[in-house]
DNA sequence: ACGAGTTTTGCAAGCGTATGCAAATCGTAT
DNA sequence: ATACGATTTGCATACGCTTGCAAAACTCGT
């Protein structure tokens, strides 16, 4: 309608002919103002399509409702779910989200002073390690962190993660409980400790019982392509075959699957067992029916949530490590 | 170190014995300032732990640096992969992202006000239709929007997305320049234009040929579980079997796919020709191999956000309106 | 050492909103 | 009509930064 600018409390005041605070109080949920007036400046503030400014009013009230969101595996299976979840649970309160991605470490502490630029209220984390010098450089201002599937390090941060050595116990439990005895394990890569702890876990589960073994750990393998040929590869002697082979990913599990059924003719689950981690959806399908473990994402996401709200509102809180239990789903592959 | 307020530039500027607007310029790049000062104030900035608050440079400026990201599809395949570089794209140009999801269309308008009173330089929204109220919203405003996987409806608004009629063009003429004639076109919902027009001009490129007949056009039909039941019912009927069918999404097709192998015992290609849409990673493995459009997601998001700075920088610029050239590749399922 | 020209600095006025405090207005009982 | 407490309003200042303008401090050449 009008020229250029965008129209200000001011405006909507001189056009209601009351003052700025008063306008100010208009927008102001719980404020002190009679009805009269308040329907008087809305209804100036709708003919100037006036709308309160967000960045000022956080410049002057001291608080963005912003927070950041440090993304840093993308390749997560269930990386939109997350993302979406976590946005929405925010939006719900109040909150918008500013998202960046990182991917060194060195990358993560330069986009984590980014987001203290910015104000932010608060920070999650998704699968990223923090240096000791972010976490610090946080606490000096107060701003909370909440590390989602990942255990926390330093003690000024709170964390969301899963129980990894609660995983491997269920897995070995589950595996000893039917005739599978020669074990092989299968990781993407050493840097996550959840899965870490999860492989120590089966492996000391099953040190005490001699007729187990754990024939090999193999690590840096990770999605479909990359257990295809892993299963190749390990079917290649033939005098030393798992009879149960176990993968930190649904992907790889999947991978290693239909490499047995292609090429190698292995019979699974008779002649070997495969156990994923996360439960992808297409982890459930018939033609798959993989034998999983299945993470509570979307209660991580709401306690993680939950727990930064917390924070945010009475900075005085400790910070928390929580771990979530897993669950063992068997399915036809074990 | 210190108490509780965080360090502002009046701090710095007492202890490095500067005003503050010295200080302001010794953070502005390209601002006039001798070397001796600035560095005098980085040393000073360095002990408080000062970093300029972008909150108020933001209303000083008047402009955010902030991109609003409405996002509506997370189920498309791509989500993660096409947020992952939207973010990285302006990361780079210096900008941060705040993302909002939105479902509904009365919900995309609340969230497009959102973005609004956070002052966001401009907005990128993914596969949602605006609407018109909205549209004007922001010219009024001058906050310049483009529109991605998804024609424009607006003037005032910018798009990329994907020329529809080509596809659907390519994929007749591949099928035709085969020995298929009876198709089956199969889609998920009647509200993206992409699609639609995809599937009009597969009907308009074959009216001419007598020899050709469209079986029947299904939709509501998506997914890969939904793709399996769908070809188990359209083989019910084994006097009207189509020779080729054709999906608007790859992983419906390759639930169709599956199904034809499993239970039906239909031989791909021979007897059933299958065509995706999107080609999705596991489209290309080997047991897949499925023959699909490639969409250039990765140069549509550059183009997105090089067209959307440019209106940012200079407000004058048009909107544009551009489809990129989808391509055709066939692999094993034609 | 002086002045012209060039940096470099400080001053002060914004940017749009929130809010403590005091003044003004209201409602009501007397 | 008056007084008194409760509400509602306006005034003025603060939030932390940018920037036009003028003053101050540097260059040099002579």
């Amino acid at each position: 309608m009008n020229g250029t600018r965008r129209a200000t409390s001011q405006d909507v005041a001189a056009l209601a002919g009351v003052s700025q605070a008063t306008v100010s109080r208009a927008f102001t949920p719980g404020a002190s103002i009679s009805l009269r007036t308040r329907e008087k400046i809305e209804s100036a503030a709708e003919k100037l399509g006036y709308k309160p400014n967000i960045i000022a009013r956080s410049l002057s009230k001291r608080q963005s409702r912003l927070i950041g969101l440090l993304f840093a595996d993308w390749t997560h299976p269930k990386a939109a779910d997350l993302l979406k979840r976590i946005t929405e649970v925010l939006t719900e309160h109040g909150y918008k989200v500013i998202v960046q991605s990182a991917s060194s470490g060195r990358d993560a502490h330069a986009v984590m002073l980014d987001f203290l630029q910015y104000q932010v209220d608060g920070v999650i984390v998704f699968s990223a390690a923090l240096s000791p010098e972010t976490s610090s450089e946080y606490a000096r201002n107060h701003v909370p962190i909440v590390i989602l599937n990942r255990p926390r390090v330093a003690q000024t941060t709170s964390s969301v993660s899963v129980d990894g050595t609660g995983i491997g116990q269920q897995i070995a439990t589950a595996l000893l409980a039917r005739p599978y005895r020669r074990l092989t394990l299968i990781s993407a890569n050493q840097d996550s400790p959840i899965v870490n702890r999860m492989m120590d876990a089966i492996v000391s589960s099953t040190a005490a019982r001699p007729d187990v073994q754990i024939l090999s750990r193999l690590t840096g393998i990770d999605g479909y392509e990359a257990g295809k040929q892993a299963i190749n590869s390990i079917w290649q002697d033939k005098s030393t075959t798992p009879d149960a082979i176990i993968c930190t990913s649904d992907n790889t599990a999947l991978g290693i699957l239909a490499g047995c059924r292609e090429h190698l003719n292995i019979h699974v689950p008779a002649e070997l067992a495969i156990v994923g981690l996360g439960d992808v959806t297409v982890a459930a399908w018939k033609d798959h029916n993989l034998s999983t473990v299945r993470i509570p994402h979307d209660e991580m996401v709401n306690k993680s949530v939950e727990l930064l709200l917390e924070r945010i509102q009475d900075p005085s809180l400790p910070a928390q490590m929580l771990e979530y239990q897993a669950q063992f789903i068997a399915r036809g592959t074990t």
